[in-house]
DNA sequence: GTTCTTATTGAGATTGAATCTCAAATGAGA
DNA sequence: TCTCATTTGAGATTCAATCTCAATAAGAAC
């Protein structure tokens, strides 16, 4: 986490009357400091590993405010958990999910952001954000035989 | 539901050594007479509604059979809750979800297709499926200011 | 049609991620 | 330093989905 990404927390924080805590502080810092789709859970784990000890319910409510002012990006891969990643130096971007091992890669495609604009478009609907994820076997697991228990 | 879906039907449950009971043909029915996206719970609801009691167990169960041998289709658009929709005839679209007031539209993009191709073998993922939804807001609700309580 | 075996149903309990509650603790402005 | 509204933490609660298990019913064999 740079300077300059704390300021932008603490300028959220400030012009919305929230309060510049500690455990917020720690939160935000982890997730800056990872380069991983991570759930709120793992987030609080990691914390707890490194003997920050910020609630399950305090994480909660900062990725709540994480994400509310665009700080953070979450995504949902349809397994009933939230993936939190942070936003910094890449907007725009979506992803490729392996369904058998979960590693998940990022992709830029800028043709289909032209393509999503004219769908909206012919629908008459303002587009807002957009989910893209394609699911696939990664090279890693096609080449690995499924384990029999 | 056409006779032929039913025999599909009736063919995935002989195949699979599955019952063919009255519960699950109304269940299938509930949802190949619908055009809607649908919960479970409507589901369940819309069955209650013409006096066709099946349990809400029974529904969810039977929903599961149904995505699992791909006689339905289902979608997550990031609220905990699936959705449910015939898949006959109308295989290869995406959605366009409104969120303000929930309308779904459906859209078919063939370029998007060859695109996502191209994405996962530059991967060298092994593509299974895809989620591809935009989320804006559709002309009605562009129109309609926001009302106050 | 009857019998038998096994799958299915229904009702309620359970799960698990996320949210809520409320007393105690703590920012931060005065 | 004082004050007060906000935040924290621990546990309770929510809600969709799944699980459990006794009662029921499908459907194969005869």
């Amino acid at each position: 986490m740079t300077d300059s990404e704390l300021e932008k927390f603490k300028k959220v924080l400030k012009d919305e009357n929230l309060k510049l805590t500690p455990q917020r502080v720690e939160v935000f810092r982890e997730v800056c400091n990872s380069e991983e789709h991570r759930e709120a859970e793992e987030i609080y784990l990691a914390l707890r590993k490194k003997d920050l000890n910020v609630s399950r319910s305090t994480v909660y409510r900062t990725m709540d405010i994480l994400y509310q002012y665009d700080l953070v990006q979450r995504m949902d891969i349809g397994d009933g958990k939230w993936r939190y990643e942070h936003w910094l130096n890449c907007h725009q971007h979506d992803h490729l999910i392996c369904i058998r091992c979960g590693t998940i890669v990022e992709f830029i495609n800028t043709q289909i952001e032209g393509i999503q604009k004219d769908v909206a478009e012919k629908f008459n609907y303002q587009l807002v954000r957009h989910v893209h994820q394609l699911f696939g076997l990664c090279k890693q697991c096609q080449d690995t035989p499924v384990s029999v228990k």
